[in-house]
RNA sequence: GCCGAUAUGGCUCAGUUGGUAGAGCAACGCAUUCGUAAUGCGUGGGUCAGGGGUUCGAGUCCCCUUAUCGGCUCCA
């Protein structure tokens, strides 16, 4: 016998051997069917699976993460059971779960593709299996036994697999109906609870994520327990595309494209450069608390400054290529970095200690030819601007440097109020096995890398650490935000680098009087002012706080008979930067402020004959209905009061 | 760059098996001069992304190019 400890408390007693399964049944046999996955002892265990000693054990639903994972996976597992079915031959590479579904690497025989068109017959395929009903049974086998079995069955992919990263005795497989996969669990119990199924796109995707090898076709998917809850994603998917950056800026009118200038080449329009401007401006006026000073550079630099920097040997392929001066015979590149000018500022004249750090702040517009494929809206671009500053200071000053610069970030994101939980913060180190992508000693790494883990340590911030994520030069403390949909996308960063300082022979004296080398932080708070607007407008769905949003206040006039009285009103606005527009089309008041409510404007203010007669307007907050009325220059000093208490609370 | 998909008036989209383009919104005009989420009537606007091909005939079928979308790879 052995006992069982639930949630509750509660414990019960069972013979040895007992599965996860019987344990559910045993409480409620309703329960029983809700019951998807089964926990012990804080490890994720298919309920088939036997337990045969004391345990604690969590029981699963697919509201549960865990829950989830196991459904999902089972889900790949039978995507791929009718995949094998409907193209004898094929071969199967990864297929695990994800946030939102899984997918199936695989590889058609004969060159043949998978095509969205042939999804519906796939998932008639899978719901037809699933309806089998299947158990889904867990094995535990040899390495040769497994390799016999995959190699029997051509599975190239999984053989490949098994020899270079498994080790025997720790190697299982699932079967369910004629479909056995290698995998390491956990499934759900079987497959008759999966009913409702999508797939959803496919896209070529690497084996193993390399751009040498094959190229797979990774088909993704999601499934459900009920038909309804797949009716219900799809609905919020729909949503989530309503807050796309692209619609609401094409929308908005903030910022456009243009063929004929060229992909990847964000054109910026008047209410976009307004927003922009001031969010500029905003963090001009922090960083001069923090005693930046701010450069402006030219955006082209000679070959030779990045060949110095060693950005021409990391990147000169993804950059524009140079520009040549035939009479000169020199070359230039478009900038594709900010840091090599500064170091050049830097240089500029002999540094004491004294004035260190030194930080030295642009809003640097770079250019790179990022791969067409990779191009996104704002969030990818080929010419982005970097609210970009480097921080030049003493060793013993980087732990404090750095802390700084993570409070700034912290700043700027409550202000927007991208929550803890919104945004993830990530250690990104070098990949230890993978030195020769990297320059700079190991010494000058594991300073830099212990800065950054100190720093956080100290300010208790919550990160994960990623190996192979940091630049060339330096590990980074990145802060990733997601868009609509769930794309994870960088905006701040803060780095170490003690390289840049050495290939560009920067120096200061010290108090001994001898030539030191200083370390250099680079710093982003934004990103680029392109990612971040494009975050932002998701976050917001393009309602903006009001002190950035271009247009404050919509007059709307109830009849042409008060538009003279609308310019006064909008006059005396200009003259106290209240920014506003006069909606004095031909139309009913409740038209107006029907097509302004859709149009995000924060306030509206509606005039007629009373408001005339008084000097007054009556307004309204979006979304909020009528609010008041007031003397129209009590209105104008309430709006500026809202900006103010929101800019000086920032 | 690679895989899959899309491209029709300013915007969002119809356009059945090939038979010479439609709607709603927007714009413009006229009437109305209106009180807190859509006034009515009318008008103009498209080389169907570009190029080539098949055909008596192509928005529709085929090929190439370009851009965009979903991914992969990359991201200083």
């Amino acid at each position: 016998m052995i006992k069982i400890t639930f949630p509750d408390g509660s414990v019960r007693e069972y013979e040895s051997g007992v599965s996860g399964y019987q344990i559910a049944e045993s409480i409620s046999s309703r329960l029983a069917q809700d019951v998807i996955a089964c926990g012990v002892n804080g490890e994720t265990v298919e309920l088939n699976r036997p337990i045969n000693e004391d345990a604690k054990v969590v029981l699963y639903k697919f509201d549960d993460e865990e829950g989830k994972h196991a459904f999902w996976h089972t889900s790949a597992h039978l995507l791929a059971e009718a995949l094998q079915e409907l193209y004898p031959g094929i071969q199967f590479g990864f297929g695990p779960a994800i946030e939102n579904g899984f997918f199936y690497d695989v590889l058609l025989p004969n060159g043949e593709m998978v095509k969205e068109g042939d999804f519906r017959q796939i998932e008639d395929k899978m719901l037809e299996l699933a309806h089998k009903n299947e158990p889904v049974v867990r094995k535990e086998i040899s390495k040769a036994d497994s390799l016999t079995l995959f190699g029997a069955a051509g599975q190239t992919y999984k053989c490949e697999h098994i020899e270079q990263d498994l080790e025997d005795g720790s190697i299982t497989t699932y079967t369910q109906g004629n479909f056995t996969d290698l995998c390491k669990g956990p499934h759900i119990v079987s497959t008759g609870i999966i009913k409702a199924v999508k797939l959803m796109s496919v896209a070529g995707a690497f084996w193993r994520g390399d751009a040498t090898k094959a190229q797979m076709q990774r088909i993704y998917g999601i499934t459900f327990p009920k038909k309804k809850m797949l009716d219900e994603y799809l609905v919020m998917l729909e949503e989530a595309k309503k807050r796309d950056h692209r619609r609401i800026g094409k929308e908005m009118e903030l910022f456009m494209f243009s063929e004929r200038v060229g992909k990847g080449l964000p054109i910026w329009l008047p209410k976009g450069t307004d927003m922009r401007l001031r969010l500029q401006d905003m963090l001009r006026r922090i960083q001069k608390k923090y005693g930046y000073q701010e450069v402006i550079t030219p955006n082209i630099g000679g070959k030779n400054l990045y060949q110095t920097s060693g950005h021409w040997d990391h990147y000169g392929k993804d950059s524009f290529q140079p520009i040549q001066t035939p009479e000169e015979g020199e070359e230039y590149l478009l900038k594709p970095m900010n840091c090599p000018h500064h170091c050049e500022i830097y240089a500029n004249k002999p540094r004491s200690y004294r004035e260190l750090p030194f930080r030295c702040a642009e809003f640097g517009t770079v250019y790179r030819y990022e791969q067409s494929g990779e191009l996104h809206g704002l969030t990818r671009v080929r010419c982005f601007t970097q609210d970009d500053a480097h921080i030049f200071c003493r060793p013993d000053q980087v732990k404090e440097e750095f802390i700084k610069v993570m409070e700034i970030i912290q700043h700027v994101f409550r202000i927007f109020n991208f929550s803890e939980e919104s945004v993830e913060v990530q250690i990104s180190l070098r990949d230890p096995n993978d030195t020769e992508k990297y320059i700079g000693s190991d010494e000058d790494w594991a300073n830099a890398e212990q800065a950054i883990i100190d720093a956080c340590a100290e300010k208790g911030m919550k990160a994960k650490t990623e190996l192979g994520e940091a630049a060339f030069y330096g590990p980074k403390l990145d802060f990733m935000v997601k868009d609509a949909i769930g794309r994870r996308w960088q905006l701040g960063t803060i780095q170490v680098d003690y390289q840049l300082p050495q290939r560009f022979q920067l120096e200061y004296i010290g108090e001994d009087n001898a030539k030191h080398r200083p370390v250099m932080i680079h710093r982003a708070p934004f990103g680029s002012m392109e990612r971040f607007c494009a975050v932002l407008i998701e976050h917001t769905a393009g309602h903006f706080p009001l002190w950035l949003t271009p247009d404050q206040v919509a007059i709307l006039p109830v009849s042409e008979k008060y538009v003279e009285y609308a310019q006064q009103i909008k006059e005396y606005f200009d003259t106290q930067e209240v920014r506003s527009y006069i909606d004095d089309r031909n139309e009913k008041i409740g038209r107006k402020i029907r097509d302004n409510e859709i149009k995000h404007t924060p306030y509206m203010i509606i005039i007629g004959e009373k408001e005339q007669a008084d000097g007054t307007v009556s307004y309204r907050q979006q979304g909020g209905g009528e609010q008041g009325t007031l003397k129209f220059e009590e209105f104008a000093k309430k709006i500026n009061e809202e900006v103010r208490q929101m800019t000086e609370n920032s």
